[in-house]
DNA sequence: CATATTTGACCGCT
DNA sequence: AGCGGTCAAATATG
């Protein structure tokens, strides 16, 4: 299931957090059992199923992680999300004791060469086959690494099951300003939209390609090849809460992270609770996000953004260091 | 010309 | 010694 792993141990309190959410929606469920609608149970059962597979999952990444330490070649994980060692420190810089993060994400519209666009302009600065994989990866660092001295960076990595898939590993927080590539790429998705709707059967593919770029790019990949939208739902997001993203002025409807026209906020019962950035210079394009995981957990590190690019959100979701610490739990003794 | 990518060499860790 | 990560010169791109 949904492959994100905090290398920090985070695992153990997301964990905690899904079981949380899970409970929750039992209560709820319960409440409704003997009611009238049936919808509702159904939509409540299919959340608690999707979160319990992402715990199942997370236990599972982590336990092998856990496990198997040592090399990747012979430590080959059930999801395909774990197949990379931790980073060495290497000459310059220590790059231990980095913020590790791992994302499975589908390929940029019409199976490019590389994933989605997350936000972030990076810049590639080597390559690489790797041991027991079929597909070489990608070493990218941020492009404002000289400038403003960011240390973040990533890799990619077709997997091995799907190539149109990758392997993402994010290493390290963006520590530069990058307000510019969030806020081109929401403009860039309003815009789209607006096109889209203006010649209701744009088939520009730029357009598309654009709009696909954006929706695959928030889409964690869950565990196969085929992601029910039910299952693309981040982790941790609050459970009525269909999508991690929305846009007001998209009418789109994909992958479940866009958002029916007319209303603003799609979350049917929650929408009250959820932040609302006021801050794009065209009113009309308004990013909104559930409070729970950004309100809290929305660090340091990019400052006092009002928008959310897919690598902010999923920053947002690590827990400042040291955070839930408490919770964190030995998975695989708690396993056991 | 500035900036990005490619690619073999290099380095540190196991 | 082998591997993964990074450097940096050469090359490509705009």
């Amino acid at each position: 299931m949904a492959s994100v792993v905090d290398g920090n141990g985070g695992s153990g309190g997301l964990v905690v957090t899904e079981l949380g959410h899970i409970k929750e929606l039992v209560t709820q469920l319960e409440v409704h059992l003997g009611g009238s609608s049936s919808d509702l149970c159904k939509h409540l059962a299919s959340q608690i199923s999707s979160i319990t597979e992402r715990s199942i999952s997370l236990l599972i990444t982590t336990s092998s992680l856990h496990g198997a330490r040592k090399r990747s070649a012979d430590a080959i994980p059930l999801s395909d999300a774990s197949d990379a060692p931790f980073v060495k420190a290497t000459k310059k810089r220590k790059t231990m004791g980095k913020k590790r993060r791992e994302v499975t994400m589908s390929s940029a519209g019409g199976g490019a060469d590389h994933p989605a666009d997350d936000g972030h302009s990076w810049r590639k600065y080597g390559q690489k086959e790797i041991l027991g994989a079929k597909h070489r990866r990608a070493y990218y660092r941020c492009t404002h690494r000289h400038s403003q001295g960011c240390a973040a960076t990533k890799q990619v990595q077709r997997t091995d099951e799907d190539p149109t898939f990758f392997e993402v590993v994010y290493l390290g927080d963006h520590t530069c300003v990058q307000r510019a590539a969030a806020a081109a790429a929401v403009a860039a998705a309003g815009q789209a939209a607006a096109d889209a709707q203006a010649h209701e059967h744009n088939d520009s593919p730029g357009t598309r390609s654009l709009l696909q770029s954006l929706s695959s790019s928030l889409t964690v990949k869950t565990e196969g090849p085929a992601v029910e939208p039910e299952q693309q739902l981040l982790l941790g997001w609050d459970a009525p809460a269909p999508a991690p993203f929305c846009f007001s002025s998209t009418p789109v409807t994909a992958s479940g992270c866009l958002v029916p026209e007319h209303s603003p906020f799609s979350a049917p019962s929650t929408s009250d609770n959820w932040g609302v950035s006021p801050a794009t210079s065209d009113s009309n394009r308004v990013v909104s996000f559930p409070p729970f995981e950004v309100a809290l957990y929305r660090s340091s590190s990019c400052g006092d953004d009002v928008q959310f690019g897919f690598e902010e959100v999923m920053s947002a979701l690590d827990r400042p260091d040291g955070f839930l610490d408490d919770l964190d739990i030995d998975v695989p003794s708690f396993f056991e």
